[in-house]
DNA sequence: TTATTAAATAGGAATTATTCTTATTTGTCA
DNA sequence: TGACAAATAAGAATAATTCCTATTTAATAA
C-alpha cells in the first residue's frame, strides 16, 4: 500500500474535496474512470480495476460510481436500453448515440445551452439537467 | 372473436397501413397503447391487455410494441435506468423526467426544433432523432 | 499512537427487464 | 380451401442492478 500512499495525489484531493472517505477502491476507480473518454459502463471499469485490485466487487464499482456522480465527479447516462454509462467529462456537452453500435459521441451546442426553458417549468419544477440527445447511425455504421 | 371482428376499425386500419399482419393481440395492444397518455411500460400494457386476453405473453407485448415503434406507430423512450417506456404521441415533442418518481412530462420547444445541428453531423452521420431531455423534480416531488 | 465507530467492502443471492428457444397456432394470399 | 411464412405462448436464459450480511477499514478523538 506504499504505492497507493505515494501516488494518487490528484484523486485523493478530489475525494477529499467532495467529502468522500478515501479508500483504495475509490482511488483506483476514480483514476480508471478519468482514463476513459468513451463513456464506460460499470463492467468496463470493473474489468480495468480488477487488474490492480483483483478482489474488487462489482457492487463496489456500482456504488462508487454512483457516489461519484452524486458528488459531481462525473455524470450518468441512463438508458439507451443498455447498461448505464458514466461520463467523466465535466464541461457542459451533449450526446449523439449510435443506434447500431451504441457508440456515444460528445458535441457542443451553445445555441441550445442558451435557450430559455419553456415557461411550464418556471414554477413547481426543479430542472437539474437539460440536454440534447441525438440518435441515429454513426459514420462507421453508415457503411 | 365476433367482437374483435366488428370493432377495432381504426386499429385494423393502422396496422394495414403499416403492412403489419392483423392479429387479435396486435389490435388489443394497439388500442391499449393509444389509451395510455402516460408513457406506459411493457408491464403496464401487459397487465391491461391481460384483462381482455388473459393468455397473452409478455414476450408478445414486447415484440409487438417494438414492431409498432419500428413501424412508426409509437416511439420508445429508452433508459432512465428503468424499464423502457412507450410513447403513443405522434407529434414532435420533448420530455421532462422526474428523478424521484419517474413521471414523464411532455413539452414542446419550437426554438429547439428549429436549431441547426452542429456541423459535425453534416457528413457521415445519419441523425434519426433529435430531442431535448430535461430531468429534475416534478411539482409533486418538490414537496 | 491507539481505541472507537460509522462507513465501506466482498461475496453471493435476489430482483427485474429483456431476449431467446421451441412447439404450436394463425393470418395471408394464391 | 390449402400452403406457408409469420406470430404466438410458455418458460428458460441472460444481463444489469440491487440487496443482504459478515467483515474490514478510514477517520477521529482521547
Ligand atoms: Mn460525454
Ligand atoms: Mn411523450
Ligand atoms: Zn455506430
Ligand atoms: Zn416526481
Amino acid at each position: 500500500m506504499q504505492l497507493i500512499e505515494r501516488a494518487f495525489h490528484h484523486e485523493r484531493e478530489q475525494l477529499r474535496q467532495c467529502g468522500l472517505k478515501i479508500t483504495t477502491q475509490r482511488l483506483i476507480i476514480l483514476k480508471e474512470l478519468m482514463n476513459h473518454a468513451d463513456h464506460p459502463t460499470v463492467h468496463m471499469i470493473h474489468e480495468a480495476v480488477k487488474k490492480e485490485l483483483p478482489a474488487v466487487s462489482v457492487d463496489t464499482v456500482y456504488r462508487t460510481l454512483l457516489s461519484f456522480s452524486e458528488a459531481g465527479l462525473c455524470t450518468v447516462l441512463d438508458g439507451m436500453g443498455e447498461a448505464r454509462r458514466f461520463d467523466p467529462k465535466r464541461t457542459v456537452h451533449h450526446h449523439f448515440i449510435c443506434n447500431n453500435c451504441g457508440k456515444i459521441v460528445d458535441f457542443a451546442c451553445t445555441e441550445f445551452d442558451n435557450l430559455q426553458l419553456p415557461s411550464v417549468f418556471k414554477k413547481g419544477f426543479t430542472v437539474e439537467n437539460k440536454s440534447v440527445r441525438l440518435s441515429g447511425l454513426c459514420p462507421d455504421c453508415n457503411k
